[in-house]
DNA sequence: ATTATATTTTGACGCTGTCAAGATCGTTTG
DNA sequence: CAAACGATCTTGACAGCGTCAAAATATAAT
């Protein structure tokens, strides 16, 4: 519903409705509206989660490619699943302040996950030594939600330029090493 | 209102009840909630553009104090004034895909200063020549945007790092250069 | 078979954006 | 001065929303 309707497009009502059910059957599995998108969120970490390990696996993210297919396959989820992406890194959910446990940590866990990639590239030297590694975890990081926001919320229109905007920012993570 | 009660929390009806009209009163002179929504973005804009030219004439923007001055600029004006920064460069307005003309001509031309002052950097050698400048600024411009929305969302919830972060994103549009 | 528990339903409340029809007012024109 | 007009405002109404309360029903445990 969220995906043909937009978010505000989605409401309890309908969503019973659709179900086949009254209107507040719901609320006996999902104490708010609010749970319930907590819930959605969490579906969506476990496939980012997911995909993120998928890509590790594939190529070291300590190299030109594994770093480059990280920048871009974290932007392809925020444009593929735009739903699950808001309600993950929106301010709907986080403004709130009440987040659910278990969200809590799987944002958690992928923050940290973040951070252990930068530190990799410090350990091998792509990146200077007197860096602030979580500084520069929480800039990087800024970077691809920065453009992942910017896509999804329609400011950024060519997506024909997507790839070369990933690669930009490949480079200026590393300091524009040549590798 | 936006700002006590949240984006959500303003509504046509209290609107008009605080200013002591009735409830339609302002549909003759906004055609929308969405319109009205609109020239509020606008209004930031406004501030926003004019904050940026202070910072300009301050320090020359080009130059180590010039673009830390301008990067911290930038975050300290979306996490004053959120509600501005989420109407202008929020999904709210922007996906609606409705933009006032005015309003989308105000955008660009702020985008479109973000690009000068890259190229700038580049004209005075801070950054390689064989950089696209287009693909730089929008990257650029995603990690201040990123921190901003990070910070605004309450994603980023430590403040008292707010100008560390500012300066590792210099230190990273730069190209770690020493300077 | 009976109690207990989980699940669902209907009804209701106050809130929302906004359309339609009528009322009021100030200004312009004959 | 009077009449017309356009801008502004008001009341009434409609459909939609989240969600609470109480009553009804189905399922499970004893």
């Amino acid at each position: 519903m969220i995906r043909t309707e937009g978010e505000a497009g989605l409401s309890m009502r309908k969503l019973a409705a659709q179900v086949g059910v009254s209107r507040t059957a719901p609320y006996h599995h999902f104490k708010d509206k609010h749970e319930l998108l907590c819930a959605i969120a969490e579906e969506g970490f476990r496939r980012f989660v997911e995909m993120r390990k998928d890509m590790m696996n594939m190529d070291d993210p300590v190299s030109s490619q594994g770093i480059s297919r990280l920048v871009k396959g974290y932007v392809e989820f925020a444009t593929q699943y735009p739903e699950y992406y808001d309600l993950m890194f929106g301010g709907h959910l986080w403004q709130s302040g009440a987040l659910t446990a278990s969200l809590k940590e799987k944002a958690f866990n992928s923050f940290r996950s973040e951070v252990e990639i930068v530190k990799g590239w410090q350990d091998r030297g792509l990146l200077s030594q007197d860096i602030d590694v979580l500084r520069y975890a929480q800039v990087s990081w800024s970077a691809m939600h920065g453009m992942s926001r910017l896509l999804i919320d329609g400011i950024y229109v060519d997506k024909s330029a997507v790839d070369a905007m990933c690669d930009t920012a490949v480079a200026m993570f590393l300091g524009h090493l040549q590798q």
